[in-house]
DNA sequence: TTTAATTTTCAGATAATACTGAAATTACAG
DNA sequence: CTGTAATTTCAGTATTATCTGAAAATTAAA
């Protein structure tokens, strides 16, 4: 492996935070290979930079391709697949939290719905069942908000961040609002 | 292992997924063991309940405790530790939350801060740190949401989320209150 | 202290994952 | 079609992670 120093520092990186991220080395090396190079790569590309196998990046690039987080492109007079990541990325971290989702949640809310229609036998199992109620209603309630999230749009998203721990003040507002207003009453225009 | 059926269920896929939440099957299984307890469990009726060898179990407590994902209390006249999961699934949702960013991002973005300060000496590690700089700039403004949002209290997390999507209009709501606001025009109140 | 109960450590065994190179398959230019 | 470039598959090997049992360390009652 040859690259430059900022570069190799980030892949380097990458690559030891993989297994904490759910990918193994290779794979967090490659993305993150693609995530700073400023044209695309073909598997070629990838395998001699980071000093891989042909087939370890074949491997790598398909678990990439399965989590949605690079883009497959084809150059003018060029058989050979191009992958990049999005330059987005607002656009990548929604990706990366629905795959994530779709691994780490769903088919937890899958069984515990499963064991919610069950009757339990014994005391132990009424019990078990009751704090199995509570995770699935979190959970539920999380991914629903999350849903709501994903619907809207960066700039709503920015702004609701940008304002932080401030929008529990917008929903005392609200509040008030929502009852009698009358125009002696002061509305707090400080956000 | 001899455990009543929605427990046994539940205890089987906490294992299954331990690995994709960046714990071991063992772990995975203590926890879920622990979360649908009635009662506070020791090292031996979790190896018992489990069929784990004794280091195992203790190994698997030691790595739930650097989660912070169990409580560790006494009972009276019994030198053993007793385990148990927390009630609230909201403050367990958090200290997750606190754990995975301690363990998923903060390691990023201290290596991010570093090739920031560093000077490019190829052209191709000047795009690299451009596009670290957008890395960094997002997992910045996230990470200091969350910050906003673990200060607040879980009622006026639960009416956000309740909320969700409608967030939006409670904002354009905003933006007219702080402009000149009269009374013919109208404010929407159907949150 | 001493002693026994409890917990932890750790070296070795077992099991799971990752990686490679060769062979097979696929894609496409001529 | 045919031949070659490109990609994927997969069996075998290497590496890493997990688990166990025995021994060591710790804790607290006697």
């Amino acid at each position: 492996m040859n690259l430059p120093p900022l570069t190799q520092q980030f892949v380097m990186h990458f690559g030891e935070m993989g297994s904490r991220w759910g990918v193994n080395r290779t794979v967090g090396q490659i993305y993150a290979l693609l995530f700073v190079a400023s044209k695309p790569l073909n598997a070629d590309d990838v395998g001699e930079a980071l000093a891989f196998s042909r087939s370890n990046v074949s491997m790598g690039l398909k678990e990439l391709q399965s989590w949605d987080l690079v883009k497959l492109i084809h150059l003018p007079n060029d058989r050979r697949e191009y992958f990049q990541a999005p330059e987005d990325v607002w656009a990548i971290f929604r990706t990366l939290a629905a795959q994530r989702r779709k691994r780490e949640i769903d088919p937890t809310l899958s069984m515990l719905r499963d064991a919610l229609m069950e009757q339990p036998s014994v005391a132990a199992d009424i019990h078990a069942q009751a704090r199995m109620r509570q995770m699935h209603e979190f959970i539920e309630r999380m991914t629903d908000w999350l849903d709501d999230v994903q619907k809207m749009d960066s700039d709503t998203l920015v702004s609701l961040m940008k304002m932080g721990a401030k929008v529990q003040k917008l929903l005392e507002m609200k509040d008030r609002v929502k009852g009698v207003f009358s125009p002696t009453q002061a509305v707090p225009t400080e956000f």
